[in-house]
DNA sequence: TGTACATCAGTGAACGCGCGTTCACTGATGTAC
DNA sequence: TGTACATCAGTGAACGCGCGTTCACTGATGTAC
């Protein structure tokens, strides 16, 4: 061998990371395949020895992205509090400051949605495998609730997220994460109920 | 006058409404100048007469669609039960699966972060309109409680609206919607917490 | 041990294509006299 | 009333540019004998 075994492999793998990283900053029409190859000290040509296509790389990115956020998910503590600790680090100025490092969902769900199938496809099994993981924090809750739970707990997440990064006004985005946070901590705690109640029932 | 005196600017609205239509259901990046010149029965060069640049037609779009969106709201009573109709019709199947005639938010949010200036601005000021009348319907409320809610309510349920529309697997798009209309009702009736407060000192 | 050849990750110039944008022009109709 | 000109929304071909993709080539190193 000319270069050690795994040589390509780790080519490979920096190409998508870089490409991650670039795909949550600019958007993925917005980067092309020349940024993405200079970013990671290679020259275009080199792409096609790695990817078929375009589309391609970004459903390996996908799945990669998807595949990181559900590690960082399981580093959490296996209960409640664990749970707490995601939505106070995933609402934190931090994350809103840092696309590019931060939750792809957050930063391209969206873009996804109109997107090839396949591509459509990993993101979807990604996402279904981190509502499994969420799941497990709360073993206090029958499955069905839970499961609910996690789901609406999911879209509040990162739809505040993206709220708070798109205002331009700093005081008001801070006030998003707070607001989606504690709106987080009070669904955590309280009693679910069944989707076709009304409000109106359910108060009087 | 060779046309009536409300021609052209009639003509730049229907402009502005089919560029809305066409960047909710394509993406802003992946609609061209001309396609939606064509959809809206002109040719290319007829656009210049009307828009500095594609992304002053954006600048538009986005004021025009936030502008859209809050006329929808308003029509809805000024009651918490009001919010209640907002939350469910926001939430439907009819509204997931149509993109293109739907909230401008959901679909175009990740791509607006990414936009200029003047263009996240009118998004930004759009979204300020929207919560102060979406405040409005909680009256018992204190100022600062309505406004946390609200807030909240909007990342929940354009968080979730996107989250559906990007799952692949139909019967959990279904519930991802469920789940979260029953998380919107239920933060609709739930006391306040502080965000400061954690999970734990709460519950304990 | 030395030489000829095979391998293959990566190079870099080139391709066609669609993009945003420009511009000379058209043609219907109003105004001047 | 008739004719010459002005107006201007819209036409459609063309521009340069960057995109995704292709391909003949390089050069470092392994293998054959």
């Amino acid at each position: 061998m000319r270069y050690a075994s795994t040589h390509k492999e780790r080519t490979h793998q920096r190409i998508i990371e870089v490409a991650g990283r670039l795909f949550k900053e600019r958007g993925i029409d917005a980067t092309g395949v020349a940024l993405v190859m200079s970013e990671a000290k290679l020259t275009n040509g080199a792409f096609y020895a790695h990817f078929a296509s375009k589309e391609a790389l970004v459903e390996e990115v996908i799945a990669d992205q998807l595949r990181s956020q559900l590690e960082l998910f399981q580093d959490a503590p296996d209960d409640l509090s664990g749970l707490e600790v995601i939505a106070r680090e995933y609402l934190s100025p931090e994350h809103r400051d840092s696309c590019g490092s931060g939750c792809p969902s957050a930063a391209l769900l969206d873009e996804l949605i109109r997107r090839s199938e396949p591509t459509r496809q990993a993101y979807s099994d990604g996402l279904v495998r981190i509502i499994d993981t969420l799941q497990e924090h709360l073993p206090r809750r029958s499955p069905e609730e839970a499961k609910s739970l996690v789901l609406a707990l999911v879209g509040l997440l990162v739809g505040t997220l993206q709220v708070a990064r798109a205002v331009t006004d700093r005081g008001l985005s801070n006030s998003v994460l707070e607001s989606g946070l504690a709106a987080a901590l009070t669904l955590m705690k309280s009693p679910w109920p069944d989707a076709s109640e009304s409000l109106a029932q359910a108060t009087s």
